[in-house]
RNA sequence: GGCGGAGUAGCUCAGUUGGUUAGAGCAGCGGAAUCAUAAUCCGCGUGUCGGGGGUUCGAGUCCCUCCUCCGCUACCA
């Protein structure tokens, strides 16, 4: 039995996350979280909310709330989607829990005394008006280069120019318009990344087995104009960890708190401890660190990252050069598994525009499944992909409704007016049934290494072809006519057909957990995973009980698709 | 501007280290069947593999160049 961690990038706590965020971390990975549980190994699946820095700030505002409690109520929200979406977390934890604070407290004292953080004093644009500093983008002003009055302090997004805050003319906050702003002189830390340059190149260089777009973006960082720079891992904000070493004060550092970047992927970490405390993992206290010190246990431990293609630089350089800097036997990420965009109609999903479908809205609309189903085998694994409402309707309808969900309900349905709502008894298995076994055995092969591989879309590919061939089998058998002549082996034909309900469940749940729990239970057994066909195949012996299901995927009607494309179109540019 | 990714059938996408007639699903057309959510199964694909040039016996696959789209560009996260 093999050891599992896992984890998915951390969604900001700034609102509801559109499935454009969904399908490019969380849900792949709870894809993979449910197919290694479901094979026996023991999975630890974390997640949480990432709840630092201006953005939070600046919307807990805006909602008149403190920022803790906004936090805390935007967490609660994340959480019930989560579960909604049939998420597996093993936990889902908060950046801003105690746990986090004092290891990302813990892992600067201990940067620090390995001599990897050196103190900048730097000028940064503070406003009067809005009582804070400005990260660069939320200054606006005109070009100097253009013209355009809308350029941000770090680019203008109309020429493209790079600039410096300073450059801008009639400079004003972003936030408030206001143009009371003056430049103050401040005192950050920084993280020596330039001093782990070669350490890090060696760790990414092998990694042979990591997908090109995760080792060529950490390549580039490493080598791109002087090399990998030293990053700035404190802020002058309210809201966040305060800077400290371990549990002492850090002089000079007072009123200050770590960047987000930095302790968001501590609290990869931290949310095992979190796990712990909350009465969900091994008993004792230090529990978590099986998991995560490979002093501890965790040298067993393969760890296996979700992300997006953005956050990719600091998963494979910032986050590294935290852990590797601390001298600490921490557990380093064994594989990253990185996923580009989905675009939604012709465009990005976007949040500011409202524009797409987001994680409450879908599933008001239609129940996890079907959305879980269509994006992972659609997910964006080589390259962006499109969601368009027409090709949602027609491969949910086929694949779901017509292929598996009319399976179920074809077969149940004859042996209940044939045979009764029992697996019939009579006739053996022949050279069809055996033809059969031998072909589903190949494909579940297939399926389990593209599975164990992480290559969703072409596992997604190969779970609809197990069933595909059901159909199949179902059509040339016929039992419909053979039980005229031959009701014997209309009963083994059926009978056989009946136990693919069961092995297509266990299947099946890593992708549409509800349903697979649907069929099982109709079939009056546990959900399973099945290594074997032939094993399965003949597990539901005569004489067993099952009820027919429900229809367990309704259609999508042409007028309800055009009714969700209407909605869901928000303002385009 | 720099770096990275992508451009393959009407649509969404596969195409390992260059090797026989470039594939899958959907959509479309034809047929079979009638157990089933009018659901299934079988058959049918000449597409300038973004354009141009080059290397090679042979290139979707390697090199050069140009075009288009996307992302990142270190103070959004």
């Amino acid at each position: 039995m093999a050891r599992i961690l896992i984890t998915s990038a951390i969604p900001y706590i700034n609102g509801i996350k559109h499935l454009g965020n969904l399908v490019g971390s969380q849900l792949p990975a709870d894809l993979f979280a449910r197919y290694k549980r479901a094979r026996g190994d023991e999975v630890l699946f974390l997640c949480a909310t990432d709840e630092h820095g201006t953005p939070a700030e600046l919307a807990a505002a805006k909602a008149g709330k403190p920022v803790a409690e906004y936090c805390a109520e935007m967490w609660a929200v994340q959480d019930a989607l989560g579960r909604g979406f049939r998420l597996s977390f093993d936990h889902f934890g908060r950046s801003s829990s105690p746990q986090n604070h004092r290891l990302t407290q813990h892992f600067a004292g201990r940067l620090a005394e390995a001599g990897l953080i050196r103190e900048v004093s730097e000028k940064q644009v503070y406003s009067n008006a809005d009582g804070r500093f400005l990260p660069d983008r939320y200054i606006e002003g005109t070009c100097p280069n253009c013209g355009y009055d809308k350029a941000r302090g770090d680019q203008c997004e109309n020429c493209t120019k790079q600039l410096d805050p300073t450059d801008l003319i009639n400079p004003r906050s972003a936030i408030s318009g206001a143009t009371d702003l003056e430049v103050r002189e401040t005192k950050h830390l920084y993280l020596r990344q330039s001093a782990m340059r070669d350490q890090l190149r060696a760790w990414i260089d092998s990694k042979s087995d990591w997908p090109i777009l995760t080792t060529s973006i950490a390549r580039k960082w490493l080598d791109d104009g002087d090399g990998l720079q030293d990053r700035g891992i404190t802020r002058d904000l309210d809201w966040g960890i305060p800077v400290k070493k371990g549990d002492q004060d850090w002089p000079g550092m007072e009123g200050k708190v770590f960047y987000v970047w930095f302790d968001a992927p501590i609290e990869y970490i931290a949310c095992a401890a979190e796990w712990v405390e909350a009465g969900k993992g091994p008993g004792s206290e230090k529990g978590w660190e099986r998991w995560w010190r490979t002093d501890k246990g965790a040298d067993d431990v393969r760890y296996v990252q979700f992300m997006g293609k953005d956050n990719v630089p600091f998963h494979t350089l910032s986050f590294p050069s935290t852990i590797l800097g601390s001298g600490e036997p921490w557990k380093l990420v064994d594989y990253i598994k990185s996923f580009n965009y989905l675009n939604y109609d012709g465009g990005q999903f976007s949040t500011s525009q409202g524009r797409g479908v987001f994680m409450d809205q879908a599933l008001e609309i239609l129940p996890a499944d079907y959305w879980r189903w269509w994006l992972l085998s659609h997910v964006p694994e080589t390259s962006d992909t499109e969601f368009t409402w027409e090709a949602f309707q027609q491969d949910v309808n086929k694949d779901l409704a017509d292929v598996l969900g009319n399976f179920v309900s074809r077969i149940t349905k004859f042996c209940r007016s044939k045979f009764g709502e029992t697996v019939p008894e009579g006739g053996t298995y022949g050279p069809q049934e055996e033809a059969l076994i031998a072909d589903l055995e190949t494909r579940l092969r297939r399926y389990e290494a593209h599975m164990d591989a992480i290559e969703i879309r072409k596992a997604a590919a190969e779970l609809r072809a197990i069933w595909v061939a059901g159909n199949e089998y179902l059509q040339s058998a016929g039992p419909w006519t053979v039980f005229k002549e031959d009701p014997d082996r209309a009963a083994a034909i059926t009978r056989l057909a009946l136990n693919l309900i069961p092995f297509y469940a266990g299947l099946s749940s890593p992708f549409i957990p509800d349903a697979a729990a649907t069929m099982a239970g109709a079939m009056g057994v546990d959900l399973a995973w099945h290594d074997s066909a032939e094993t399965a195949l003949g597990a539901l012996k005569p004489g067993h009980g099952f009820s027919v299901p429900d229809v367990l995927f309704a259609k999508i009607d042409d007028a309800t698709r055009e009714d969700w494309a209407a909605r869901f179109a928000g303002v385009r540019r």
